[in-house]
DNA sequence: TATGAATGAGTCTTCATTCAT
DNA sequence: GATGAATGAAGACTCATTCAT
């Protein structure tokens, strides 16, 4: 018992140290560039090893996905969890918390909506993350404080918008950005207020 | 003549041929994928015949990325031009015409800005694609109809809001998106509206 | 352990072999016409083997050289080590030793001193080898045999001489030449005694 | 009849001109990297009128040999011609004139000596060249001046010798050499005196 | 369980040579 | 005679994956 229980450790050990490098290749070098070969070797282990663990390079690609997504999605519950006084705040606090995300974990961002191959199957997994986000807008949309009802459309809007800064954030370390801080900010801002009725609206954060 | 001036005509035809299926496969399969092999049996020639047109992979690749900032650069080429009574709108009006660029030429849109592989030396490439917007928003901030005088920062918080919606659009197409038109248009909307100043805000367009 | 070891020496062995065969073929086809292909078919191993080995063909083909000057270096260890009464008697002795080195082991004579294909960084290997050969003059030199006084002068007449002899006997063996044995005595006794005063020279050996 | 002329003679030319320019390339690049693109480019041709002038690369290699060889050959003519008082005076002179020639052509030296691929397979073209040297060693063997009495063997050893620093100044430039004139003359110095009867030595050139 | 040697299929690229014009 | 586009065959090298140990 106790040895089989030690074995198991060492095993799904194994799994974190070959998840955890094979990620930060995957992201540093590309799917493609991803080698096994160069994984066995920074991990100090055989590539046999590799396949004990993983059937191929895809799936090794797909685990490592998911658990992005479980990590975003873990990070993102709490997203229009509470119920406020002001919806619109808290809104803009989840969409900093999401930028600041992204920004934090580049790697589990870039999984989750950055790297295309290999071609995704299943259903969607953008969806149910989503649903933090959307419930968050709902509140403001029912709290009568945008100017449209369309949640969908809100939620969207919002969406694209924060995923924009934060893949560039991403993408373009070297272009010329403003300070960061200040431009999620701004771009937060002005999103949420442009939606916002006007009336509404006096500088929240 | 007629034989030389034949001759001509074919070796560009056969150029484009090349420049167009490349483009194809280089965006269905990504730059790593891209197979010389390939692309020279989708064309019906030998690989040999792709080298008396392009260097190598990455010249051919890069002469893509060029053709896509120069269509780019001549559909956006009326950026900020026209001095106009309503900076705003016209603001708005050309953040549309870029938004609609990108979604009828996603191929365009990824060479310029989405894809990642090979990387570029020479100076940035998005700089000056990015001065007409500049100028745009400058007039704006100029007008004193920005709550912001930061051109820069307000620049750069417009890009990030559409090349968010389009890099989406593009990259996305499988979520169950709201009507693309609408989603567009309230982005637009809301992010330059969230960047006026209220008193200047009254549905323009 | 057993199992290490076994497969340690087994590794050791096909590297031996490559060596080998590449070695022949470097010498056979010459650099460019050596083909890995080749190789790898002459050995009954795939192409991908031989990588495991060596980096690539650039790197198997230092490695021949390499051997082959240690190879040299070690039968030309005594070159002018021992003191002795006749220093023109010695330096002659080395020179039979060097030329019969040449024509014993065409292949690494021809990869020390006659393949021209790529250009070595580093410093040159020559030099090393040729210090031996300095030394042993030297003696003569100084012990006012010599006619000249300066010892590169005289290595350098000496060297050139002797690998004329040894380089055409390995490249035109089809050439109708007299007795091996007596040319390369006679280029040697020629040579040295050309050098040396002419009241030291009573046919020697 | 002027006309036909004219062609002969323009087509003379340019195989002319295909000569030179490929033995220059041949020379600097060597067999397998010469290259008939590269060559149709640098004369201003097509690859294609090369083979007008040549049925292939292997033949406008053995041409260039040829030509090589005939130079060589025309130069060395006169070696041993003239009937001498002095026949070792004469024959060091040719001997300075044949390093000299393979130092001031080293493209035609290394052709007719030095180049390996592809194969001859004909009658040796080495031969014939020798024959004035041959000539002119027997002179000094008849006249009783050198120790030896084997024809052969006194014009291989000297040979072997001279081809020893033409060969070595052509392909080692960059070892450092002792001033090219001196070391040439000691060679040659050096072998025939080496070679010849102590009492016929006394300083000659 | 872990190894690591070995492979086969594939990738980019080069080049002598041909042939329709 | 001259062109130059086109090709077929080859060569260096890579890498995911397998399998005997």
């Amino acid at each position: 018992m106790s040895t089989q229980t030690r074995r198991e450790q060492e095993k799904e050990a194994l799994r974190s140290l070959i998840l955890d490098k094979a990620r930060a290749i995957f992201v540093r070098d590309g799917y493609d560039q991803f080698n096994m070969r160069r994984l066995a070797a920074e991990i100090d282990y055989s590539p046999g090893t590799i396949y004990l663990h993983f059937a191929n390079k895809a799936e090794l690609f797909q685990c490592i996905v998911s658990e992005s997504f479980a990590h975003l999605a873990q990070h993102l519950a709490k997203f229009g969890a509470e119920s406020t006084r002001d919806p619109v705040a808290a809104l803009k606090h989840s969409l900093r918390y999401y930028v600041d995300f992204g920004v934090r974990n580049p790697n589990d961002y870039r999984f989750a909506f950055m790297m295309e191959r290999p071609p995704e199957n299943g259903p969607s997994r953008i969806d149910p993350t989503f649903d933090g986000l959307r419930r968050s807008v709902r509140r403001c949309v029912e709290a009568g404080l945008f100017k449209t009802n369309d949640v969908d459309l809100a939620t969207q809007t919002i969406w694209a918008t924060i995923h924009g800064v934060t893949s560039l954030q991403i993408q373009k370390p070297s272009f010329p950005w403003v300070p960061q801080k200040k431009l999620i900010a701004q771009v937060i801002d002005a999103v949420v207020d442009g939606l916002a009725r006007d009336d509404d609206k006096k500088g929240n954060g």
